[in-house]
DNA sequence: TCTGGGGTCCTAGGACCC
DNA sequence: TCTGGGGTCCTAGGACCC
């Protein structure tokens, strides 16, 4: 072993992120909803005690929310963004090996032989993030990622801990394996938790000791790995520059069910207008793309869902000609009499933009559109999002998601920057 | 009335080729 | 009456993650 992960993660991060620029909501119980204001996303401890679960609707909840003085907000992912960057630039002042794994979870390694010092740079840590952003973290140590995802577990569940565990040469790993259950292992879902249950295994030591043939095949080699690395031996590496995306999928759910085509393809038009500017930013180009569209699935009316998947002539990551791919999908698919609740586009076939092949007959994503494109994506950069934006994706968007609780986006808008008043 | 969004990897099976 | 074997590529579906 020459290396040890530790894993930082910070606490209800969204939730967080809120009470870093409103200190009232200290100690209060604090949820943050996902998009369109669905589900609970993020809890803070004192919302957890009152039973509120991860991913429950909102409006299940309304009694415990109105009755606890709950504080109920729209997730703002500007601000979330933007704080979980300055986290990840904490971080990387202690280690040059820092993978940032999620917007609020990253893995640092540092070399083995600092031992038992990397508790104390954890503790460092946590201490030198809470001051520079607001943000509280908690950090798990261990050999390997997914040793280290079990270490933070204890490390959340038992204040003792004091927010840093180091389970890298701790003699009772056995004993933490042997009393965590396999559905809090990394790498095991549902699914797998009630196969390895119906297989008599309920708990990580007994996942780590079962055959590999076993596990390689009820659970391929996705789940030897995990295995492997319960035992301690590394089998999935820090990654450190972040991969270019190989999909891109932008889709959304409406603030009330749309019954009319042009909505939908405004919809559409939207999402591939949103699709293409991310290809853009990691300077990609795509080769198909689906549009799909369905009726909500929790209600009893009538139901229609569809998908259909369109080759462009040449990749491209031009809106125009995403977004009219788009609209074109939209018509085919269609069918009149439907409320749809959902609709988005996937971009596929994804490659770097500095190797598009010339296409037999295809238009090449010519110079000038290329240029259009920057200019577009420089002014929206800089005066905000949807500035400039397509007119096909309609000006009204009436179909909107709701989002009725947004807080302002502090750090990246110069109209909604924090003002202190001095008396 | 209200139930999120965005990704990755692996495998099996079909089409096609020699 | 006889009808191989091996390879690649693509897609759909299933599992997982946050």
């Amino acid at each position: 072993m020459t290396q040890v992960i530790a894993l930082v993660d910070c606490d209800c991060f969204y939730v967080s992120c809120e009470r870093v620029f409103n200190p009232k909501l200290e100690s209060r119980p604090v949820i943050v909803l996902s998009n369109n204001d669905g589900c609970v996303v993020a809890r803070s401890k004192e919302a957890k005690a009152l039973g509120i679960p991860m991913g429950a609707p909102r409006f299940q909840w309304e009694d415990v929310i109105c009755k606890n003085d709950v504080a109920v907000f729209s997730s703002n992912y500007e601000l979330y963004g933007d704080l979980s960057r300055r986290v990840i630039g904490v971080l990387e002042q202690f280690s040059p090996d820092v993978e940032v794994y999620s917007i609020d979870e990253a893995f640092l390694a540092f070399p083995a032989k600092l031992g038992k010092s990397v508790s104390r740079i954890a503790a460092q840590i946590r201490q030198r993030v809470k001051q520079c952003t607001g943000v509280p973290v908690t950090i798990g140590i261990g050999q390997t990622k997914t040793l280290a995802k079990v270490a933070i577990e204890f490390a959340k569940k038992n204040a003792e801990y004091n927010g840093v565990l180091d389970l890298s040469d701790h003699s009772a790993l056995d004993d933490f394996l042997a009393r965590l259950p396999v559905s809090d292992v990394w790498g095991v879902g549902r699914r797998y938790t009630e196969k390895l249950a119906r297989n008599g295994v309920s708990r990580a030591r007994e996942l780590r000791d079962l055959p590999d043939w076993w596990v390689r095949k009820h659970m391929t080699v996705v789940g030897l790995r995990t295995v492997w690395e319960l035992r301690g031996v590394q089998c999935i590496p820090l990654e450190h520059a972040p991969l270019p995306k190989k999909s891109i999928i932008c889709s959304g759910s409406f603030g009330r069910p749309i019954e009319r085509l042009e909505e939908l393809k405004e919809a559409v038009a939207s999402s591939a207008s949103r699709g293409a500017e991310k290809l853009r930013r990691q300077d990609s180009v795509a080769s198909s793309i689906q549009v799909f569209i369905q009726t909500n699935t929790f209600s009893s009316g009538p139901q229609y869902a569809n998908a259909i998947t369109l080759q462009l002539e040449q990749p491209t990551a031009f809106t125009p000609e995403l977004v009219s791919a788009a609209v074109s999908g939209a018509e085919r698919i269609y069918r009149p009499g439907y409320r749809y609740k959902k609709a988005g586009i996937m971009l596929l076939g994804i490659s770097s933009q500095d190797h598009v092949q010339q296409g037999f007959f295809g238009r090449p994503y010519r110079e000038r559109e290329k240029r259009v494109m920057e200019a577009i994506d420089q002014i929206n950069n800089r005066f905000g999002r949807g500035t400039i934006k397509v007119a096909a994706a309609g000006l009204k968007q009436l179909w909107k998601m709701r989002c009725s609780n947004r807080s302002p986006r502090f750090t990246t808008r110069w109209s909604e920057l924090p003002v202190v008043l001095a008396q």
